[in-house]
DNA sequence: ATCCGCCCTGAACGAAATCTGAATATCGAG
DNA sequence: CTCGATATTCAGATTTCGTTCAGGGCGGAT
């Protein structure tokens, strides 16, 4: 999962991407609403958190542009106290959560959550797949009840892949939201952590489609195959 | 499915390109305005994706040339940022949607589904005809509940035929649909894939017409017959 | 500040699936 | 029955994928 943040008290964004890329998210982080904007546009979060207070362009325009130019992911806003005026706004030009501040960076986690499983179909934080557990709460694996160690790629990779269970997944998409904007792909890493995942959570889970890409399947679900 | 993409920016026509690829259709890319209109004209695209600001012949002629010519394949323009008469322009041309520079390829991807779908008379990523289910999103197929393991030429080919389901398809034209340009169609390839499709969805779903070409069908209703 | 260890990247190479083109067999119309 | 059209089969050729490994970066520990 990939999340923008746009926010200009140097402090708290660098806080912020702190802890989201401890909970295994890529974090792309914006200072200023132009910059957060341009992003927006132009790379496929999964979800954003913005800031209405920030200089250039303010966050409710920037988030108007979004939405003007079809841009469909969830948007949390954070809003100073009591501006119950901006918070309306921002409902009104697409917003789908918010958060005063100052806030528990635990709420925010949490409402985030719920955000992009939301985004992604689901109803709760943990997905399973035949035998296979993925708690994005707590960013662990299990594998028949077994905690699974996976590095924080790994386990962004499965996630990710669980999110989206059953779709095949390209490279592009995998390497888009599994990595922030600056990263050259011309490598194979999603070959070799595709690799590593089934060698830690079993062969026959993660499914390749030839010239399409990947795709998560029940192994105990017999009419996968052929 | 067939694409071409008309676009002056070598790095964004590659990236194109490949996502589109990755996406299992068949892609051709132009460079510039001549060499767009000349393979729109010549070649039978499924959907055209068109930049405005190109070199030698502007967008909005290429596409003004093509509509009074006939052709009427959907075109989804590219345009700057907030060049709002252009995008007015392209629509006076004929154009089927727009998106605005930068982008993130799975817009642009969803736009490419609506606007296919929206030419093919279909509302929903999946089609299904009496028990053959085809998911177009997920580059998957179903024969009555069951998934069939496909390769992606084989995939492309059933998606075509799906579309059109009923229709008579003649080898050219599924030769033309899921290949590119260059490929020197002297052999039979066509004939092993329906071979291997019927293989694998059984061998009364696609009737083959004698000098014609072929056609998939609903085995259950009996007025399908000739 | 420095050292150590884990993890990531990129490349190389081998393996496997798939595609192509052709040869051969079968079918259907007249 | 004959001929052209379509099916089937198959072996290279080719593309895509899996695996391994070394170098290096980053963070944690001392």
């Amino acid at each position: 999962m990939r999340v923008l943040i746009v926010e200009d008290d140097p402090d708290l964004s660098r806080q912020l991407g702190e802890v989201l890329k401890d909970m295994g998210y890529a974090v792309d982080v914006a200072n200023d609403g132009e910059e957060g904007h341009f992003l927006g546009d132009t790379e496929p979060y999964d979800a954003v958190v913005l800031d209405l207070g920030l200089p250039v362009i303010d966050g409710v325009s920037v988030l108007q542009k979004w939405r003007a130019d079809g841009k469909t992911f969830p948007v949390l806003i954070l809003t100073a106290r009591d501006q119950w005026s901006e918070k309306v706004a921002g409902f009104d030009a697409g917003a789908d959560d918010y958060l005063t501040k100052p806030f528990h960076t635990e709420e925010l986690l949490a409402r985030l959550r719920a955000l992009l499983r939301r985004a992604a179909g689901h109803t709760t934080d943990t997905i399973e797949v035949g035998g296979l557990m993925v708690d994005n709460r707590a960013a662990r694996a299990f594998v028949d009840g077994m905690p699974i160690k996976l590095t924080s790629h790994e386990f962004r990779l499965l996630s990710y892949l669980a999110m989206h269970r059953g779709r095949v997944i390209s490279r592009t998409e995998l390497v888009e939201h599994i990595y922030d904007q600056d990263f050259d792909r011309d490598s194979n890493t999603i070959e070799v952590f595709v690799g590593r995942l089934r060698r830690k959570i079993g062969t026959d889970r993660i499914e390749t489609v030839r010239g399409l890409g990947y795709r998560l399947l029940d192994p105990a679900a017999e009419n996968n195959k052929k």
